[in-house]
DNA sequence: GTTGAGCGTT
Protein backbone atom coordinates (compact mmCIF):
# COMPACT_ATOMS: atom_id res chain seq x y z
CA UNK A 1 0.00 0.00 0.00
CA UNK A 2 1.34 3.48 -1.42
CA UNK A 3 -0.06 5.10 2.26
CA UNK A 4 1.91 2.46 4.39
CA UNK A 5 5.28 3.25 2.37
CA UNK A 6 7.81 4.68 4.63
CA UNK A 7 6.06 3.59 8.00
CA UNK A 8 7.41 1.96 10.87
CA UNK A 9 5.80 0.32 13.39
CA UNK A 10 7.34 0.94 16.97
CA UNK A 11 6.99 -1.59 18.99
CA UNK A 12 7.34 -2.22 23.35
CA UNK A 13 7.73 1.73 23.31
CA UNK A 14 8.05 3.46 27.28
CA UNK A 15 4.39 4.52 28.62
CA UNK A 16 6.49 7.43 28.80
CA UNK A 17 6.86 8.28 25.23
CA UNK A 18 5.14 10.22 23.57
CA UNK A 19 5.15 11.67 20.10
CA UNK A 20 7.77 14.40 20.17
CA UNK A 21 9.65 11.86 21.50
CA UNK A 22 9.30 9.42 19.24
CA UNK A 23 9.21 12.13 16.25
CA UNK A 24 13.08 13.51 17.84
CA UNK A 25 14.19 10.07 18.22
CA UNK A 26 13.58 8.81 14.54
CA UNK A 27 14.36 12.27 13.37
CA UNK A 28 17.89 11.44 13.65
CA UNK A 29 17.48 9.34 10.45
CA UNK A 30 15.35 11.80 8.21
CA UNK A 31 12.28 13.53 8.56
CA UNK A 32 9.74 12.29 9.89
CA UNK A 33 6.36 13.43 8.83
CA UNK A 34 4.27 11.85 11.42
CA UNK A 35 4.38 9.97 14.57
CA UNK A 36 1.54 8.09 16.62
CA UNK A 37 1.56 6.57 19.62
CA UNK A 38 -1.50 4.13 20.02
CA UNK A 39 -3.26 4.55 23.24
CA UNK A 40 -6.00 2.97 24.61
CA UNK A 41 -9.31 4.94 23.64
CA UNK A 42 -11.27 4.88 26.88
CA UNK A 43 -8.11 5.19 29.46
CA UNK A 44 -5.62 7.49 27.06
CA UNK A 45 -3.32 4.92 28.46
CA UNK A 46 -0.51 4.28 26.09
CA UNK A 47 -0.38 0.59 24.41
CA UNK A 48 3.18 0.60 23.96
CA UNK A 49 3.49 0.94 20.20
CA UNK A 50 2.90 3.39 17.72
CA UNK A 51 4.12 4.26 14.26
CA UNK A 52 6.56 6.48 12.65
CA UNK A 53 6.74 7.83 8.79
CA UNK A 54 9.35 8.81 7.15
CA UNK A 55 8.99 11.08 4.08
CA UNK A 56 11.57 9.01 2.40
CA UNK A 57 10.85 5.16 2.70
CA UNK A 58 14.27 4.52 2.02
CA UNK A 59 15.75 5.37 5.40
CA UNK A 60 13.88 2.50 6.59
CA UNK A 61 16.54 0.49 5.74
CA UNK A 62 18.86 1.90 7.79
CA UNK A 63 16.43 2.39 10.63
CA UNK A 64 15.17 -1.53 10.34
CA UNK A 65 19.27 -2.62 11.19
CA UNK A 66 19.71 -0.45 14.37
CA UNK A 67 18.59 -1.06 17.55
CA UNK A 68 16.88 1.74 19.18
CA UNK A 69 16.20 2.45 22.92
CA UNK A 70 13.82 5.34 23.44
CA UNK A 71 13.15 6.56 27.13
CA UNK A 72 14.91 3.97 28.63
CA UNK A 73 13.33 1.14 26.77
CA UNK A 74 13.99 -0.93 23.90
CA UNK A 75 12.26 -0.79 21.42
CA UNK A 76 11.69 -2.75 18.23
CA UNK A 77 11.13 -1.37 14.45
CA UNK A 78 9.53 -2.91 11.98
CA UNK A 79 7.72 -2.36 8.89
CA UNK A 80 4.22 -1.56 9.20
CA UNK A 81 1.99 -4.11 8.39
CA UNK A 82 -1.26 -2.43 6.97
CA UNK A 83 -4.18 -3.32 8.23
CA UNK A 84 -5.32 -5.78 5.52
CA UNK A 85 -1.89 -7.20 5.38
CA UNK A 86 -2.33 -7.73 9.52
CA UNK A 87 -5.44 -10.46 8.77
CA UNK A 88 -3.99 -11.66 5.79
CA UNK A 89 -0.28 -12.69 7.56
CA UNK A 90 -1.46 -15.13 9.92
CA UNK A 91 1.81 -17.36 7.59
CA UNK A 92 5.45 -16.89 7.60
CA UNK A 93 6.04 -13.54 8.73
CA UNK A 94 7.71 -12.20 5.54
CA UNK A 95 8.95 -8.58 5.96
CA UNK A 96 8.98 -8.26 1.97
CA UNK A 97 9.83 -4.14 1.37
CA UNK A 98 8.36 -4.60 -1.51
CA UNK A 99 5.06 -6.01 -0.58
CA UNK A 100 2.79 -5.21 -2.82
CA UNK A 101 -0.32 -3.37 -2.58
CA UNK A 102 -2.99 -5.55 -0.98
CA UNK A 103 -3.75 -8.42 -3.27
CA UNK A 104 -6.98 -7.60 -4.22
CA UNK A 105 -8.69 -4.85 -6.09
CA UNK A 106 -9.12 -1.68 -4.38
CA UNK A 107 -12.45 -0.27 -3.26
CA UNK A 108 -13.11 2.59 -5.49
CA UNK A 109 -14.84 6.10 -4.67
CA UNK A 110 -14.24 8.79 -6.20
CA UNK A 111 -14.07 10.33 -3.11
CA UNK A 112 -10.89 11.03 -0.49
CA UNK A 113 -11.28 10.97 2.65
CA UNK A 114 -8.94 13.66 4.63
CA UNK A 115 -7.99 13.23 8.03
CA UNK A 116 -5.97 16.41 9.90
CA UNK A 117 -7.62 19.30 8.80
CA UNK A 118 -6.47 22.53 10.85
CA UNK A 119 -9.76 23.82 12.61
CA UNK A 120 -9.11 27.08 10.47
CA UNK A 121 -9.75 25.33 7.28
CA UNK A 122 -12.25 26.95 4.93
CA UNK A 123 -14.40 25.10 2.48
CA UNK A 124 -12.37 26.99 -0.13
CA UNK A 125 -9.46 26.79 0.91
CA UNK A 126 -10.12 22.72 0.99
CA UNK A 127 -11.72 23.05 -2.48
CA UNK A 128 -8.65 25.20 -3.51
CA UNK A 129 -6.16 22.71 -2.68
CA UNK A 130 -7.33 19.79 -4.16
CA UNK A 131 -8.25 21.39 -7.38
CA UNK A 132 -4.77 21.45 -8.32
CA UNK A 133 -5.54 17.30 -9.04
CA UNK A 134 -8.63 17.79 -10.59
CA UNK A 135 -12.08 18.83 -10.95
CA UNK A 136 -13.54 19.03 -7.21
CA UNK A 137 -17.41 18.16 -7.22
CA UNK A 138 -17.69 18.17 -3.45
CA UNK A 139 -16.24 19.57 -0.61
CA UNK A 140 -17.27 18.61 3.03
CA UNK A 141 -15.83 19.81 6.29
CA UNK A 142 -17.19 18.17 8.92
CA UNK A 143 -18.27 19.70 11.97
CA UNK A 144 -19.48 18.76 15.17
CA UNK A 145 -23.51 18.67 15.23
CA UNK A 146 -23.95 19.66 18.90
CA UNK A 147 -20.89 22.30 19.22
CA UNK A 148 -20.15 22.68 15.80
CA UNK A 149 -15.75 22.21 16.25
CA UNK A 150 -14.05 21.09 13.23
CA UNK A 151 -13.95 17.25 14.18
CA UNK A 152 -10.89 17.48 12.01
CA UNK A 153 -11.75 15.56 8.66
CA UNK A 154 -13.57 16.32 5.55
CA UNK A 155 -14.38 14.63 2.29
CA UNK A 156 -13.52 15.42 -1.24
CA UNK A 157 -15.10 14.25 -4.33
CA UNK A 158 -13.28 14.51 -7.97
CA UNK A 159 -15.13 13.64 -11.08
CA UNK A 160 -12.49 11.21 -12.27
CA UNK A 161 -10.69 8.66 -10.89
CA UNK A 162 -7.60 9.82 -12.40
CA UNK A 163 -7.80 12.75 -9.81
CA UNK A 164 -8.71 10.52 -6.82
CA UNK A 165 -5.37 8.31 -7.81
CA UNK A 166 -3.04 11.58 -8.48
CA UNK A 167 -3.95 12.91 -4.81
CA UNK A 168 -3.83 9.66 -3.47
CA UNK A 169 -0.67 8.98 -4.55
CA UNK A 170 0.87 11.01 -2.16
CA UNK A 171 -0.53 10.05 1.52
CA UNK A 172 0.35 13.05 2.79
CA UNK A 173 -0.66 16.67 1.27
CA UNK A 174 0.39 20.44 2.89
CA UNK A 175 -2.58 22.45 3.41
CA UNK A 176 -2.53 25.16 5.12
CA UNK A 177 0.88 25.16 6.73
CA UNK A 178 -0.27 21.59 8.02
CA UNK A 179 -0.20 17.82 6.99
CA UNK A 180 -3.61 16.61 6.24
CA UNK A 181 -3.76 12.15 5.20
CA UNK A 182 -5.70 11.61 2.45
CA UNK A 183 -7.30 8.29 2.51
CA UNK A 184 -10.17 6.83 0.03
CA UNK A 185 -13.25 7.52 1.34
CA UNK A 186 -15.55 4.56 2.66
CA UNK A 187 -18.72 4.12 1.07
CA UNK A 188 -21.08 5.98 3.19
CA UNK A 189 -23.36 3.98 3.62
CA UNK A 190 -20.69 1.14 4.78
CA UNK A 191 -22.38 0.25 8.21
CA UNK A 192 -19.71 0.69 10.79
CA UNK A 193 -21.78 -0.64 13.66
CA UNK A 194 -21.05 -3.87 12.35
CA UNK A 195 -24.68 -4.30 12.44
CA UNK A 196 -26.92 -7.18 12.23
CA UNK A 197 -27.96 -9.61 10.02
CA UNK A 198 -31.32 -9.88 10.28
CA UNK A 199 -32.67 -10.36 6.84
CA UNK A 200 -35.84 -11.75 5.86
CA UNK A 201 -36.77 -14.53 3.56
CA UNK A 202 -33.88 -16.65 1.76
CA UNK A 203 -32.12 -15.31 -1.05
CA UNK A 204 -32.56 -17.41 -3.35
CA UNK A 205 -36.40 -17.76 -3.50
CA UNK A 206 -36.36 -14.34 -4.79
CA UNK A 207 -34.58 -14.86 -7.68
CA UNK A 208 -35.58 -18.51 -8.47
CA UNK A 209 -39.44 -17.47 -8.15
CA UNK A 210 -38.88 -14.81 -10.74
CA UNK A 211 -37.18 -16.65 -13.38
CA UNK A 212 -37.88 -19.78 -12.72
CA UNK A 213 -34.10 -21.08 -13.07
CA UNK A 214 -33.80 -24.75 -12.22
CA UNK A 215 -30.38 -23.50 -10.53
CA UNK A 216 -30.36 -23.03 -6.68
CA UNK A 217 -28.47 -19.55 -5.97
CA UNK A 218 -30.51 -19.16 -2.99
CA UNK A 219 -28.97 -21.68 -0.78
CA UNK A 220 -25.35 -20.74 -1.21
CA UNK A 221 -25.90 -17.17 -0.82
CA UNK A 222 -27.11 -17.29 2.30
CA UNK A 223 -23.84 -19.67 2.91
CA UNK A 224 -21.79 -17.18 2.49
CA UNK A 225 -23.88 -14.46 4.06
CA UNK A 226 -21.43 -13.05 6.77
CA UNK A 227 -22.65 -10.45 8.50
CA UNK A 228 -20.18 -7.53 8.38
CA UNK A 229 -20.24 -3.54 8.27
CA UNK A 230 -20.75 -3.62 4.91
CA UNK A 231 -23.89 -5.07 5.15
CA UNK A 232 -26.37 -2.50 4.08
CA UNK A 233 -29.04 -2.54 7.09
CA UNK A 234 -31.61 -1.66 4.22
CA UNK A 235 -31.29 -4.35 2.69
CA UNK A 236 -32.02 -6.45 5.57
CA UNK A 237 -35.13 -8.04 5.41
CA UNK A 238 -37.63 -8.51 2.67
CA UNK A 239 -40.12 -5.97 3.49
CA UNK A 240 -37.77 -2.80 2.52
CA UNK A 241 -38.68 -1.33 -1.34
CA UNK A 242 -36.34 -3.29 -3.71
CA UNK A 243 -36.07 -0.33 -5.21
CA UNK A 244 -35.10 2.15 -2.78
CA UNK A 245 -32.67 3.79 -4.04
CA UNK A 246 -30.71 3.05 -0.78
CA UNK A 247 -30.99 -0.18 -0.72
CA UNK A 248 -29.81 -0.16 -4.37
CA UNK A 249 -26.98 1.89 -4.22
CA UNK A 250 -25.64 0.23 -1.67
CA UNK A 251 -24.86 -3.26 -3.39
CA UNK A 252 -23.77 -1.20 -6.60
CA UNK A 253 -21.91 0.76 -4.22
CA UNK A 254 -19.79 -1.58 -2.10
CA UNK A 255 -19.70 -3.90 -4.69
CA UNK A 256 -18.36 -1.57 -8.38
CA UNK A 257 -15.53 -0.51 -7.11
CA UNK A 258 -13.65 -3.21 -6.64
CA UNK A 259 -11.60 -3.48 -9.75
CA UNK A 260 -11.83 -6.73 -9.68
CA UNK A 261 -15.59 -7.55 -8.91
CA UNK A 262 -16.49 -4.80 -11.00
CA UNK A 263 -18.57 -6.43 -13.30
CA UNK A 264 -20.37 -8.30 -10.18
CA UNK A 265 -21.15 -5.44 -8.51
CA UNK A 266 -23.14 -4.90 -11.58
CA UNK A 267 -24.87 -7.77 -11.12
CA UNK A 268 -25.45 -7.15 -7.59
CA UNK A 269 -26.94 -3.71 -8.75
CA UNK A 270 -28.65 -5.66 -11.14
CA UNK A 271 -29.93 -7.86 -9.39
CA UNK A 272 -30.93 -5.31 -7.23
CA UNK A 273 -33.14 -3.78 -10.03
CA UNK A 274 -34.36 -6.99 -11.42
CA UNK A 275 -35.45 -7.14 -7.72
CA UNK A 276 -38.70 -7.53 -9.65
CA UNK A 277 -40.33 -8.61 -6.08
CA UNK A 278 -39.05 -7.75 -2.92
CA UNK A 279 -37.30 -11.14 -1.88
CA UNK A 280 -34.98 -10.93 -4.75
CA UNK A 281 -33.84 -7.39 -3.86
CA UNK A 282 -33.29 -8.50 -0.55
CA UNK A 283 -31.77 -11.55 -1.68
CA UNK A 284 -29.62 -9.51 -3.58
CA UNK A 285 -28.27 -7.53 -1.05
CA UNK A 286 -26.72 -9.59 0.82
CA UNK A 287 -24.83 -10.82 -2.20
CA UNK A 288 -22.39 -8.11 -2.42
CA UNK A 289 -22.35 -8.26 0.99
CA UNK A 290 -21.30 -11.72 1.12
CA UNK A 291 -18.86 -11.17 -1.55
CA UNK A 292 -17.48 -8.43 0.02
CA UNK A 293 -16.78 -9.76 3.65
CA UNK A 294 -16.33 -13.43 2.35
CA UNK A 295 -13.31 -12.66 0.57
CA UNK A 296 -10.71 -14.81 0.41
CA UNK A 297 -9.36 -13.51 4.44
CA UNK A 298 -12.54 -14.15 5.44
CA UNK A 299 -13.75 -12.84 8.28
CA UNK A 300 -15.10 -9.99 9.97
CA UNK A 301 -12.08 -6.81 8.51
CA UNK A 302 -10.78 -4.10 10.69
CA UNK A 303 -13.08 -0.99 10.25
CA UNK A 304 -11.68 2.25 9.18
CA UNK A 305 -8.33 1.45 8.02
CA UNK A 306 -9.07 -1.03 5.82
CA UNK A 307 -9.73 0.57 2.67
CA UNK A 308 -8.06 -1.66 0.18
CA UNK A 309 -9.46 -4.72 1.82
CA UNK A 310 -7.19 -7.89 -0.40
CA UNK A 311 -9.31 -10.10 -2.04
CA UNK A 312 -12.19 -7.51 -2.43
CA UNK A 313 -12.41 -7.97 -5.83
CA UNK A 314 -11.37 -11.15 -6.30
CA UNK A 315 -13.81 -12.80 -4.57
CA UNK A 316 -16.61 -11.31 -6.55
CA UNK A 317 -18.52 -13.40 -8.37
CA UNK A 318 -16.72 -16.09 -9.33
CA UNK A 319 -16.15 -17.44 -5.65
CA UNK A 320 -19.94 -17.16 -5.80
CA UNK A 321 -20.77 -20.03 -7.16
CA UNK A 322 -24.53 -19.81 -7.54
CA UNK A 323 -24.49 -17.07 -9.82
CA UNK A 324 -22.13 -19.74 -12.26
CA UNK A 325 -24.67 -22.14 -11.77
CA UNK A 326 -27.48 -20.41 -12.48
CA UNK A 327 -25.92 -18.66 -15.08
CA UNK A 328 -25.14 -21.99 -16.63
CA UNK A 329 -28.36 -22.08 -18.10
CA UNK A 330 -27.85 -19.30 -19.67
CA UNK A 331 -25.09 -19.95 -21.38
CA UNK A 332 -22.55 -17.67 -22.29
CA UNK A 333 -19.96 -17.20 -19.71
CA UNK A 334 -22.29 -15.61 -17.11
CA UNK A 335 -21.08 -16.95 -14.27
CA UNK A 336 -18.10 -14.59 -14.99
CA UNK A 337 -14.46 -15.32 -13.87
CA UNK A 338 -15.21 -18.09 -11.52
CA UNK A 339 -18.10 -20.17 -13.15
CA UNK A 340 -17.24 -23.51 -15.17
CA UNK A 341 -20.55 -23.95 -15.81
CA UNK A 342 -21.14 -21.37 -18.04
CA UNK A 343 -19.01 -20.68 -20.68
CA UNK A 344 -19.91 -22.33 -23.87
CA UNK A 345 -23.41 -22.46 -24.76
CA UNK A 346 -24.76 -19.22 -26.72
CA UNK A 347 -28.29 -20.05 -26.27
CA UNK A 348 -28.87 -16.77 -25.11
CA UNK A 349 -31.91 -16.04 -24.00
CA UNK A 350 -32.76 -19.60 -22.17
CA UNK A 351 -32.10 -19.74 -18.65
CA UNK A 352 -30.56 -17.14 -17.26
CA UNK A 353 -31.89 -14.41 -19.78
CA UNK A 354 -35.14 -15.24 -17.92
CA UNK A 355 -33.66 -14.70 -15.22
CA UNK A 356 -34.53 -11.91 -13.70
CA UNK A 357 -30.65 -11.53 -14.34
CA UNK A 358 -30.89 -11.43 -17.61
CA UNK A 359 -27.59 -12.42 -17.56
CA UNK A 360 -26.70 -14.74 -20.05
CA UNK A 361 -28.87 -14.01 -22.21
CA UNK A 362 -27.41 -11.36 -24.29
CA UNK A 363 -24.12 -12.96 -23.37
CA UNK A 364 -25.21 -15.74 -25.15
CA UNK A 365 -25.51 -13.65 -28.47
CA UNK A 366 -22.58 -11.80 -28.27
CA UNK A 367 -19.51 -13.59 -27.31
CA UNK A 368 -18.17 -10.44 -26.16
CA UNK A 369 -20.88 -10.14 -23.92
CA UNK A 370 -20.44 -13.46 -22.83
CA UNK A 371 -19.29 -12.25 -19.12
CA UNK A 372 -21.57 -9.02 -18.79
CA UNK A 373 -24.39 -11.09 -18.09
CA UNK A 374 -26.66 -8.97 -16.57
CA UNK A 375 -25.00 -6.02 -17.47
CA UNK A 376 -25.43 -7.00 -20.91
CA UNK A 377 -28.42 -7.75 -21.05
CA UNK A 378 -29.49 -4.76 -20.00
CA UNK A 379 -27.97 -2.85 -22.94
CA UNK A 380 -28.81 -5.72 -25.26
CA UNK A 381 -32.16 -5.62 -24.91
CA UNK A 382 -32.87 -2.19 -24.88
CA UNK A 383 -30.78 -1.97 -27.84
CA UNK A 384 -31.32 -5.05 -30.20
CA UNK A 385 -33.22 -7.66 -28.71
CA UNK A 386 -31.78 -10.32 -28.91
CA UNK A 387 -34.18 -11.99 -26.98
CA UNK A 388 -37.82 -11.93 -25.96
CA UNK A 389 -40.04 -13.57 -23.42
CA UNK A 390 -39.71 -12.21 -20.31
CA UNK A 391 -37.81 -9.53 -21.81
CA UNK A 392 -40.79 -6.90 -21.70
CA UNK A 393 -41.10 -7.43 -18.33
CA UNK A 394 -37.54 -6.62 -17.76
CA UNK A 395 -36.75 -4.21 -19.61
CA UNK A 396 -39.20 -2.17 -17.97
CA UNK A 397 -38.19 -2.82 -14.67
CA UNK A 398 -34.63 -2.16 -16.24
CA UNK A 399 -35.39 0.77 -17.49
CA UNK A 400 -37.40 2.21 -14.42
CA UNK A 401 -34.49 1.45 -12.24
CA UNK A 402 -31.79 2.94 -14.14
CA UNK A 403 -33.95 5.96 -14.54
CA UNK A 404 -33.92 6.65 -11.16
CA UNK A 405 -31.33 4.76 -8.89
CA UNK A 406 -28.79 3.98 -11.17
CA UNK A 407 -27.87 6.74 -12.97
CA UNK A 408 -28.19 8.44 -9.99
CA UNK A 409 -25.98 8.32 -7.06
CA UNK A 410 -25.74 4.50 -7.28
CA UNK A 411 -24.12 4.54 -10.45
CA UNK A 412 -22.31 7.48 -10.42
CA UNK A 413 -20.49 6.98 -7.14
CA UNK A 414 -19.71 3.54 -7.84
CA UNK A 415 -17.09 4.40 -9.77
CA UNK A 416 -16.91 1.12 -11.77
CA UNK A 417 -15.04 2.79 -13.92
CA UNK A 418 -11.91 1.42 -12.43
CA UNK A 419 -10.03 0.57 -15.52
CA UNK A 420 -8.85 3.92 -16.60
CA UNK A 421 -8.84 2.34 -20.52
CA UNK A 422 -12.53 1.99 -20.15
CA UNK A 423 -13.18 5.41 -19.28
CA UNK A 424 -16.16 7.78 -20.76
CA UNK A 425 -16.06 6.44 -23.99
CA UNK A 426 -18.65 3.51 -22.97
CA UNK A 427 -20.26 5.46 -20.49
CA UNK A 428 -20.83 8.32 -22.33
CA UNK A 429 -22.74 6.11 -25.14
CA UNK A 430 -25.63 5.91 -22.19
CA UNK A 431 -27.38 8.25 -23.81
CA UNK A 432 -27.32 6.67 -27.35
CA UNK A 433 -29.98 4.47 -28.50
CA UNK A 434 -33.94 3.89 -28.44
CA UNK A 435 -33.62 3.37 -24.72
CA UNK A 436 -31.25 5.80 -23.22
CA UNK A 437 -29.62 4.82 -20.33
CA UNK A 438 -30.26 1.21 -20.94
CA UNK A 439 -28.62 1.16 -23.75
CA UNK A 440 -25.68 3.29 -22.62
CA UNK A 441 -25.35 1.02 -19.36
CA UNK A 442 -25.28 -2.19 -20.84
CA UNK A 443 -23.00 -0.36 -23.24
CA UNK A 444 -21.02 0.44 -21.24
CA UNK A 445 -20.40 -1.78 -18.67
CA UNK A 446 -20.27 -4.18 -21.34
CA UNK A 447 -17.03 -2.62 -22.64
CA UNK A 448 -15.65 -3.05 -19.01
CA UNK A 449 -17.19 -6.29 -18.36
CA UNK A 450 -15.31 -7.61 -21.24
CA UNK A 451 -12.03 -6.40 -20.49
CA UNK A 452 -12.31 -7.64 -16.87
CA UNK A 453 -13.13 -10.87 -17.90
CA UNK A 454 -9.93 -11.07 -20.58
CA UNK A 455 -8.00 -10.69 -17.86
CA UNK A 456 -9.34 -12.91 -15.12
C1' DG B 1 2.61 -3.43 28.20
C1' DT B 2 4.52 -4.89 20.45
C1' DT B 3 0.05 -3.49 14.54
C1' DG B 4 -3.98 2.36 14.55
C1' DA B 5 -8.24 6.30 14.42
C1' DG B 6 -10.95 9.40 12.22
C1' DC B 7 -15.92 8.55 7.69
C1' DG B 8 -20.82 12.88 5.51
C1' DT B 9 -24.00 17.02 4.29
C1' DT B 10 -26.89 18.93 0.47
Amino acid sequence: MDSDQGKLFIGGISWETNEERLKEYFGQYGDVLQAVVMRDKVTGRPRGFGFVVFADPAVLDRVLQDKHTIDGRTVEAKRALSREEQQTNARSGNQNPDRGSGAGGNIRTKKIFVGGLPPTLTDDGFRQYFEAYGHVTDVVIMYDQNTQRPRGFGFISFDTEEAVDRVLHKTFHDLSGKQVEVKRALPKDANPGGGGRSMGGGGGGGYQGYGGSSGNSGSAYDGRMDSNRYMQPQTAGGSFPPYGSSGYTAPGYGYGPASNGMGYGGYGSYASSTGYGGPAGAAYGNMPTSGYGGGPQGGPRSSWGSQTPAGYGAMGYGGAAPWGAAGAGGGSTGGGPGSAPAGHSPSGGAGYGNQAYGYGGYGGSDASYGNQGGYGAVGGRSGSTPNSGSGGEMQASAGSYMGSGYGDAGYGNAGWRSDPSQTSGAYGSQSNGPHGGQVGYGGGYGGGQTRQAQQQ
